[in-house]
DNA sequence: GAATCGGCGTCCGAAAACCGCCAGACATTC
DNA sequence: GAATGTCTGGCGGTTTTCGGACGCCGATTC
C-alpha cells in the first residue's frame, strides 16, 4: 500500500533473493518502502535517493524477514502478498499522480500509458508518463510493469523487457491481451 | 548555543513581546530554534522555511516559558542569556561558516565584514559575508546584528537600522568603536 | 512494420541578477 | 596636510531564470 509520511531520518539498504535475481530494497527507520529495484538498478536508486533526501545516508542491513516474506509469497503464486507493505515516495504532483495511477491497476490487468495520460487528466502527456513510469523508486508494489504500449508492445522497462514479461506472466496478463491491437478499452481488467 | 541536528519534523512558530516590537520565534519538535526574527520579517521567514524543509507546514503555538524567559533577561541587560538556548540551521557551507564566525563575537564586541571574510579564509567574498549575514534564521542567537562596516557604518539590517542601533547601544559596544575609522584591527572586542 | 513528427514533464547546466562591502581616487573643507 | 564625503569598479556566493535535451509514447504515413 501507497501512504504518504513524512520524510525519512535514516535509509537502510539490503537485499533479496528472488527469480529475477537479487532485488534492492531500501526501508527507513518505520521500516516503510523508500525504493525496491533489481540489482542492477543500485546505483540509480542511490543517485535517486541522495537528490530526493540529501544528506541521507545508506547504511546496510538485513532485510526485515516480514518484507522477504511478502516478496517469496508473491514470487511463489500470490501477487497480492506484497499489499501487505506499505511504501511511501516523494515526487512532483505529476509523478504522484501517475503512481497513484499505477496503483489502481489489478494484478494480471495491464494498461497503456495513454489510459494512464487520461486518467491524470493530460491526454496528451504520454511520454510524460513514460518518463514519470520509469522514475517510480519502489518497483513491483507500484506496479509500472502493468503499462505497456497501446499496441501490446512491452516498449520498456528499467528492469529490463525480460522481467517485464515475466512479471506479466507470473501475474496471469494474458498475452492475448497483450499482443491484440487498438483495444486498449478491452483490455483494461 | 548552535548546535548540530537532524531536519526538523514538526515546526511551531509564536510570539514573544519585546521593547523591539514583537519577536516571531520557530521552534521544531524537540525546542531548538530554527528560526527567530523581529515581527515584520515573518513572510521572509516563512519563505526561507519553506525553501529549507519542504512540505513542512508551521502551526502556530505559545511559546515555551524558557524561551520567553531568556529573552527577558537578554533584554533586561543579561546578554548571555541567550546562549542557554539552543538553535540549529541548515545553510551551506560557506553560510554555515559565516554563521559559526559570528558566533565567536563576544556581546560588547563588534567585527567588519571584512574581519569575517577573512576568518572563513574567503578574503575578498566581503559581500558574500554581507548575503549570508542577510540569511541568518535566528537573529540575536546568531549575532549578526554584531558586524558592521569597516567604516563603522552599520550598513545594512533585515530587522531595520533602528534596531541594530538599539542593540549594540544595548550591549555595550562602544560608540567609540562603530565611528573610528581605519581601525579594524582595534575595534574587535 | 518502419519512419516521422508532435507532444509534455523533468533534469541539468549556464548565465544573469542580486547584494547588509571595500579600497582607491578625487573633490571639499578646515 | 588631515579629515570627511562621494563615486566607481571589482569582488564572490546564492538564487532565479532560461533553454535544451531527454524519454518505458501514440498517431499518421508510407
Amino acid at each position: 500500500m501507497k501512504i504518504d509520511a513524512p520524510p525519512p531520518r535514516r535509509l537502510t539498504v539490503s537485499e533479496v533473493a528472488s527469480p529475477l535475481g537479487q532485488i534492492e530494497v531500501i526501508l527507513d527507520e518505520a521500516g516503510i518502502l523508500r525504493a525496491l529495484d533489481f540489482g542492477s538498478g543500485l546505483p540509480r536508486i542511490r543517485q535517486r535517493m541522495a537528490r530526493l533526501y540529501p544528506g541521507l545516508a545508506l547504511r546496510a542491513g538485513a532485510a526485515p524477514s516480514r518484507v522477504a516474506e511478502a516478496l517469496e509469497e508473491y514470487f511463489k503464486g500470490a501477487p497480492d502478498a506484497l499489499s501487505r507493505l506499505d511504501c511511501a515516495t516523494a515526487g512532483t504532483r505529476f509523478q504522484e499522480q501517475v503512481w497513484a495511477a499505477l496503483c489502481d491497476i489489478p494484478p494480471g490487468a495491464v494498461r497503456s500509458y495513454l489510459d494512464i495520460a487520461l486518467q491524470v487528466g493530460s491526454p496528451k502527456a504520454v511520454r510524460a508518463v513514460g518518463l514519470a513510469n520509469g522514475s517510480n523508486p519502489v518497483s513491483l508494489l507500484i506496479p509500472c510493469h502493468r503499462v505497456i504500449g497501446r499496441s501490446g508492445a512491452l516498449t520498456g522497462y528499467a528492469g529490463g523487457l525480460e522481467r517485464k514479461a515475466w512479471l506479466l506472466d507470473h501475474e496471469g496478463a494474458s498475452p492475448e491481451s497483450r499482443t491484440r491491437r487498438h483495444s486498449s478499452a478491452v483490455i483494461s481488467q
